[in-house]
DNA sequence: TTTATCCCTAGCCAAATGGCTAGGATGCCA
DNA sequence: TGGCATCCTAGCCATTTGGCTAGGGATAAA
């Protein structure tokens, strides 16, 4: 659907030498456009491709094999893909670093993006421009750059026992996303071709991992960790 | 907390003549600086100043007295406050049009913000760039300016006898916002000092505003609303 | 005054949920 | 080979819920 005629560089201020070449990926344009111009407004910054796409960020990495890769994890549906997509450029491009940019600060979501290759995690919310481009520079230079509030979260998960922050399995999730739909068990059974026992299984493991108590509260905190839509 | 250093215009492109003024309120840097990229490629736009909360907004309007507001209604945590300020600008400044730009696609908060004065409402996602300039332009001509997708929806919403998209009243929300805590019925009338039966009458209402039928619905629905945290 | 809206309360009952214990079946990795 | 994670099932029981009917009171608008 939202296919912008930009996958180009733009030519005209394409530096001579050493630039940090930079591939770009959010839904939004507004968002892009915004990136360009603010690292744009730095010499040694260059933002040669966009992705709107799950797909075309794989696509512009191979194409451009950046130096950095900003992305917001979160493009069309599903926030487990952008997390896969950190996994495989990693894996395939350990030259070419990764910045997420996130609307939602979720420790859940921060570690396992750390944990799948990221070299920096960003907040929108109150991100400054110098913050943001200190934060590529740093990146470049190798450092893992977490932004304010952001590392405070991870220090804090780290710190107890590491064993927090587990992720959610994919049957569980199915359920949660059943629950928020308003379903009752014995409904998201006869859906999903499991018994009402075993419904009930994966909210009880959920709930431990989300440390919720009702399935209310366990929907809202899937929620807002951007775990379902 | 995020005040960025940039009240003032931009005074290098000022234009001599018949330029429409805007100021633009939203949390992200990123955001404002792509929103005004994009509007100043075109001669005859200007973007005069830029808000991060709510007060601000108010501040630069009074200060400007601009010919379009655009304004993303999450600054902060409360929604319901942006909805109040779409009331408030288009009441005291008639002339200054008011353009909401939503990070997400409700219902409730279309037909709300629409009621309160705003004269067009696109959403950041999948917007495309001439999409925004041309919804300024229609907007200055006095079109009101509905994105794709949201046309439909409210065209839903209004046909459907006109009744529905009531809002919630702020017992409710709180009654929801508790129960997205993982609170029980009993806890959260203990907590808000009324009988249990109220708590369950709120959500009964609240319920068929929503048209859930379980508490975690509601909660979600709320959630995607974009009502509660 | 009537009407409307919001807030508050009560009780009933079937159904759903939360919390628990106690298993079995995979498949993966060390 | 033995963990370990994931997924699946069963049953029990106290508590919570959803949905309903049937009220009262306060305040603001028509």
């Amino acid at each position: 659907m939202g296919s912008d005629p930009r996958p180009e560089v733009s030519l005209g201020r394409r530096s001579p030498m050493a630039t940090t070449r930079i591939v770009v990926a959010d839904r939004d344009v507004i968002t892009r456009v915004g990136i360009r111009s603010i690292l744009e407004r730095n010499a040694g910054i260059a933002v040669v491709a966009e992705a709107t796409t799950y797909d075309a960020v794989i696509d512009a990495v191979d194409e451009h094999g950046p130096d950095i890769m900003i992305i917001d994890l979160d493009l069309g549906d599903d926030t487990t893909r952008g997390l896969t997509i950190c996994e495989e450029i990693s894996d395939r491009y350990p030259a070419t670093k990764i910045l997420v940019l996130a609307n939602t600060l979720s420790e859940l979501i921060v570690v396992e993006a750390l944990r799948r290759g990221a070299n920096g995690y960003l907040c929108k919310n109150d991100l400054r421009s110098d913050e943001l481009i200190n934060g590529v520079k740093a990146i470049q230079a190798g450092d893992t750059v977490l932004g304010r509030g952001v590392g405070s979260l991870v220090a804090k998960g780290l710190g107890s026992t590491r064993d927090k922050a587990e992720h959610l399995t994919d049957r569980e999730l199915d359920v949660i996303r059943a629950i928020s739909r308003g379903l009752s068990n014995k409904q998201i059974a006869h859906e999903m071709f499991i018994s009402e026992s075993t419904v009930k299984f994966h909210i009880q493991n959920a709930s431990k991992k989300l440390h919720s108590h009702r399935r209310a509260e366990l929907v809202h905190r899937a929620s807002a960790a951007g775990l379902i839509a």
